[in-house]
DNA sequence: GGTTGAACTGAACAGGCGTTCAGATAAACA
DNA sequence: TGTTTATCTGAACGCCTGTTCAGTTCAACC
C-alpha cells in the first residue's frame, strides 16, 4: 500500500518539517530519529527522503528558515524616531516573536553545534545579522548620550540572552499576559541601557 | 592486556567526568558515545561501567555535582550589607563562576531535556534554589523601595538568563578582561532593575 | 480504459549504540 | 615468592541508526 486518498506532496512536506522541529526542540536532534520523525508524520522513514536530501539538511533549513523569517519580520517594523523608541520596540518585538515560535527559537539555539561546519557559517552570520541591528540602536544611542553603554557588543548579546530566556519559561495561558510579558522586558532593557 | 603502570581509580574516575563534560558540552549528550568517552580517556568501553552504573547517570552526576558546588560557592560568599550591594555581589559572582566554568554550565541548561524524570527533578530543584536566592534579593529590594521589580520571578528569570550568557561568548584571552565583563555585567543588572 | 508518474512502502545495508562479562594483567600484600 | 584483587580488555549481545532502492499504489491525464 503507498499513496493514500488525498495525500499530497504540499501537504507531507510541512507536516515533516513542522515535526522535526517539534522533536528536535523537545529532544534533540541527536536524539531524534528519522524514523521517529517519519512514525509523526504517518509515513515510512524512506519518505523523508523525497523532501530531504538527509537529516542535517533538515535540521539546517529549519533554522535558516527561522532566522530568515525573524530578519524578515524585523525590516518590516515600522519605523520608529530615535533610539528609545527603537530600542522599546526592538525588545517588545524580539519577546512577541519568540513568545510565538518557542520550538524553531529553541532549535535555532540549541543545535548549533550540531550543524556541520558549511551550515554552521551559513546561520551564524543570519544570527549576526539579527544582533547587528541591536548593536546599531545602541550604538546610536550611546552617540546620541541616550544611553549608557560602555561596550555595544557585550550589551547587544547581553540584552539578547535575557530577552530570548522568555522562552524558557513563558507558557500560553500561564500567570502572566503576553502584553505584560513584552512589558516588563522592554522596560528592563531601556533601563539596563540606562534610559531612565 | 589490562591496568598499565600507575593507573588506578582515583585517576581514572575524574578523568572519565572530566571528558564526558568536555564532549557533552561540545556535541550533546545524545551525540557522543560511550566509546568515544572511553576513547578519550584512553580507556576501553566497558572500562567506564566501573565508574558509573550507566550513561544517564553519568550526566545526572555532572549536573548535580555542577549545581551543588554551584550552591556551596554562593553560600560561601562573605555577607554584604543591603539588597544594592547583595545584587552586586550575586551579579560579580555568578559571571566569575560561570566564566570559569563554561563547559559544566553549559551541560547544567543544555542537557535538561536529556534527563529522565526522576533525575530532571534533583537538577531542577537544585536549580530553583539558586533561582530563589536571586528572587529573595529582588523582593528585599524591591520592599525597601530600592528596586523597581514589578515582577520579582520574571525578573530573577530574565537576569539570569542574560548572566548565565555570558558563557556564549566569553573566552579567556579575548578581547574583554574578567574584571571588565563582571563590572559591564553587575552595572547593567544593577540598572536593569532601576538602581540608578 | 490505459498509461503515466508522483508518492510511498518495506526490506535491506553496513555500521554504531549501550551494556555485559569471562578472562587477562599487574600492583599490593603475605 | 605466591596469592589476592582492583583494574581493564576485547568480544559479544540485541537493538537502533541514516540511507538506499526495487517495487507498489493510486490520482490524473490522454
Amino acid at each position: 500500500m503507498a499513496r493514500k486518498t488525498g495525500s499530497h506532496s504540499e501537504i507531507t512536506g510541512p507536516r515533516i518539517r513542522a515535526a522535526a522541529e517539534r522533536l528536535f526542540a523537545r529532544h534533540g536532534y541527536a536524539a531524534v530519529s528519522m524514523r521517529r520523525i517519519a512514525a509523526e508524520v504517518g509515513v515510512q522513514a524512506g519518505a523523508l527522503y523525497l523532501y530531504t536530501p538527509d537529516k542535517q539538511s533538515l535540521l539546517a533549513d529549519l533554522m535558516r528558515g527561522h532566522l530568515e523569517e525573524l530578519l524578515s519580520a524585523l525590516s518590516a517594523l515600522p519605523p520608529v524616531e530615535g533610539p528609545v523608541a527603537r530600542l522599546d520596540q526592538f525588545a517588545r518585538f524580539h519577546i512577541g516573536y519568540h513568545i510565538d515560535r518557542p520550538e524553531a527559537v529553541f532549535v535555532a539555539y540549541m543545535e548549533l553545534r550540531n550543524l556541520e561546519p558549511g551550515n554552521f557559517a551559513v546561520i551564524e552570520a543570519l544570527r549576526r545579522r539579527y544582533e547587528d541591528a541591536l548593536e546599531a540602536i545602541l550604538h546610536a544611542g550611546g552617540q546620541a548620550g541616550l544611553f549608557s553603554v560602555p561596550d555595544s557588543k557585550l550589551a547587544t548579546l547581553a540584552l539578547i540572552a535575557m530577552l530570548t530566556g522568555v522562552t524558557n519559561w513563558y507558557r500560553e495561558g500561564g500567570r502572566l499576559e503576553r502584553a505584560e510579558v513584552e512589558a516588563a522586558y522592554a522596560a528592563m532593557v531601556l533601563r539596563a541601557v540606562g534610559v531612565a
